[in-house]
DNA sequence: GAGGTGATTTTGATTAATCAAAATAATGAT
DNA sequence: ATCATTATTTTGATTAATCAAAATCACCTC
């Protein structure tokens, strides 16, 4: 089985999957595979089983899967073309950072090496995308560099956004709304576990108050 | 059987063989369609008629297929797209006109409305493309103006290449090499039933002699 | 009008991708 | 250790799209 959409979208999701796992060398279950591709279980499980027999992956029965070097190579253009064309979407065309994604979702299978190539050029070969993800090179060298998030981070030190791990369109019209998109800066005031929320202090001296869910996908570059 | 970008081909490939069939109410011929389409006849068969059961073509077995008025305009939004891309690679991108035809077939798939109607008003809502095919409008309206060919029009009169109908990428260079794209000024010197050709005087008086068949994809506005 | 030629349709299979539901394995709690 | 729960895999079917090759039809020529 050659090389579909549809497997550019296993690759590329089993790839978001194992990275969002604690590190190591874990393999993504198969459940969290077929959730975030909204297929039944055993469509995942067929389908990854083929994907090893391709090379693409490595597949542990009732374990999970992970990405083998082609694997990984290919998964890394898909989200280089994806990350490239949400990056061209919002600079060029001007279209709103939270609208880019369905766009990009089907964009990124069919755009050409020749058109991708005008496309990073013409954005000046950017690392990063607009929620701060970043673009893969274009031999697949991806560079996940390590990131606190608004949980994690040190309290009354100032930070800077740096990336957004949620492309949901209502997070991200929040996050615009409240000066916390990559790049600009911000403090942690104060956490509250029982609340489950951090206060922030952002652009404007206006503090407000975040849940834990919320904080954990404003990841931060502590300097 | 929904509206697959398989359903979009054969419409609009539907579409552009009766477009190039001469005037009347012609059916298009299967083996035509299964030619342009690249598949095998007994599949052009069975796939026009379920869409002659989605009701967007009418088919008459043995003597070919139209597009009913609801396949018209499916097709119309299809050709918008791929026009619309194909003007804003060369325009916007920087593409070459003979290199972005490839493109556009993918892209004219996948182009969310909202994505075209950005890259149409980027372009000042043109009405035809690089090629000078026109661009159908929104609502599937195909303004195809009546033009002549050099192989039709009158000899010893200015006129003004308006589109070229043949997109291999050969046959485009030559045309640009000799200042023949849509809106130069040529004049048919004269025609040569025998040897099967026309000589032009164009842009800097140099002549060129084309065959018949290469002036018949250039069509012409005589004015 | 009888044949033959070429186009078209049928038939029978195949492939990729999917689902629902049954079967099985792993896990954790008693 | 046993059981119940949950995750995973199997099984059996389905759908869209395709092909090759056999059957059929249309049409032209003699």
């Amino acid at each position: 089985m050659a090389h579909s959409s549809t497997v550019e979208n296993y690759l590329k999701e089993i790839y978001l999957g194992v990275s969002r796992l604690p590190p190591g060398e874990p393999l993504l279950p198969m459940g969290q595979l077929a959730v975030a591709l909204r297929v039944a279980p055993g469509t995942a499980t067929t389908m990854v089983k083929a994907l090893a027999e391709s090379g693409l992956v490595e597949y542990e029965p009732y374990n999970g899967v992970r990405l083998t070097a082609a694997g990984t190579k290919l998964a890394a253009t898909v989200l280089r073309r994806h990350r490239l064309v949400e990056l061209f979407l919002v600079q060029v065309m001007g279209m709103r950072w939270d609208e880019v994604h369905d766009d990009a979702e089907h964009l990124e299978h069919v755009v050409s090496d020749r058109l991708l190539d005008r496309i990073d050029e013409m954005l000046g070969h950017p690392d990063t995308d607009p929620h701060g993800d970043p673009i893969p090179g274009k031999e697949g060298t991806i560079l996940e560099r390590h990131l606190e998030t608004l949980l994690t981070c040190p309290v009354g030190t100032p930070v800077v956004v740096a990336r957004v791990t949620d492309q949901d369109p209502v997070f991200l019209r929040f996050v615009e709304r409240n000066g916390l998109k990559p790049g600009e800066l911000v403090e942690v005031e104060a956490r509250d576990e029982g609340a489950d929320a951090v206060r922030l202090r952002g652009r404007g001296d206006t503090s407000i108050t975040i849940g834990a869910r919320a904080a954990s996908k404003l990841l931060v570059d502590v300097k």
